[in-house]
DNA sequence: CTATTTATATTTCGACCATAATATGAAACA
DNA sequence: TGTTTCATATTATGGTCGAAATATAAATAG
């Protein structure tokens, strides 16, 4: 049967999307393909039509979550007044916290595609470019450093403040570092 | 010849050991019941006699490796000159990066449980206790709130530092983090 | 008796495939 | 020209496979 000309490329693109989220809320090796595809009103059987294998979806799901993460926060490092303030502040938020699906991958996938050992280079890419992003964005000579400093401490601040059981710690652990990281940053 | 008299005893903590482990070398999910018994000589049926449920396992692994962990430290912070730098060395050592399954269970499981929903309180009783240690170990009337970004900043750095391709990237995550931390909190 | 093994039940996983379904472009027809 | 039919290329269906997962229960060895 043929369909729409984009059909496809649509379809493949809904995947991706799907798969973005529930690989960053749920974890990987927890998503299953046949849950995945019904989610989309689709059956199992025509996700090889779209990819090769599941690593190949993870690879190009963490891609597209990359690519979307760039997107928003390049159009707030431009505008903003206090870009890094601002990016740290929207990072170490309640809103970030409650939804890891559409967040920053690093705190919820990482560990899991270490330990797979299919740490490809997107991960190194989405490192990269997060660094980068602190450090155009931090003044003195000790940038390059103090954004690895403050690239870390987000991060695991984040994890933290997930995988707590109590809302008061989780509060403690995202509210503090936040602040003092503001602080840190103040103006720039 | 009889069992010995503690031997149900010895094998229950024989699972338990590898089960810490392997939980924090490969994850979870992707610990499977069948080769973790088969690699301490048994076989998986066995393993009900012992367990009542995987998560039972994983809670009582992750509670042996917590108690594992503060025993540990607990000698550096009573023996040790400067005991928080050298805490600090250790946690972002290399040693501490090539060996998940036998260091600090954070980077590697709290992600994976928080997702799978089964946080339990050992996990919050993990992070109160690393952050008391370093609090009584940190100078300031801001010791508490130094705590929360010092720990954070640690298991990022090394969830990080583990999860990139790159060796060299890796280094900078690594050192850098521990170069810094340091110098913050020389002679504490 | 007790601890473990062996055998089995039940799911679920990733992966594959033959088949069905159908929109589009071309051809045939009025 | 305008309409309908047909052939083709493309996409999804749904069943199935082997492997591996957790979990029980019966049999066996210590």
């Amino acid at each position: 049967m043929r369909y729409s000309e984009d059909h496809k490329a649509k379809t493949h693109q809904r995947i991706i999307e799907e798969a973005a989220l529930r690989f960053r809320r749920d974890g990987v090796g927890a998503t299953g393909l046949q849950p995945l595809m019904k989610a989309l009103g689709l059956t199992h059987g025509g996700f090889y039509a779209h990819f090769k294998s599941k690593d190949d979806l993870v690879e190009n799901a963490l891609r597209h979550a990359v690519e979307e993460l760039s997107r928003s926060t390049e159009a707030l490092a431009k505008d903003a007044e206090a870009p890094l303030p601002r990016f740290i502040a929207s990072y170490l938020s309640s809103a970030h916290r409650a939804n890891p699906g559409s967040g920053c991958p690093l705190p919820t996938m990482s560990a899991e595609l270490g330990q797979r050992g299919e740490a490809s280079e997107t991960t190194d890419a989405l490192v990269r470019d997060r660094l980068a992003l602190i450090e155009n964005n931090l003044g003195g000579d000790d940038a390059a450093e103090q954004s690895v400093l403050l690239l870390s401490t987000m991060v695991g601040a984040l994890l933290l403040s997930r995988s707590v059981k109590d809302p008061e710690l989780s509060d403690r652990l995202l509210k503090t570092t936040r602040r003092l990281l503001i602080e840190q940053t103040q103006g720039q």
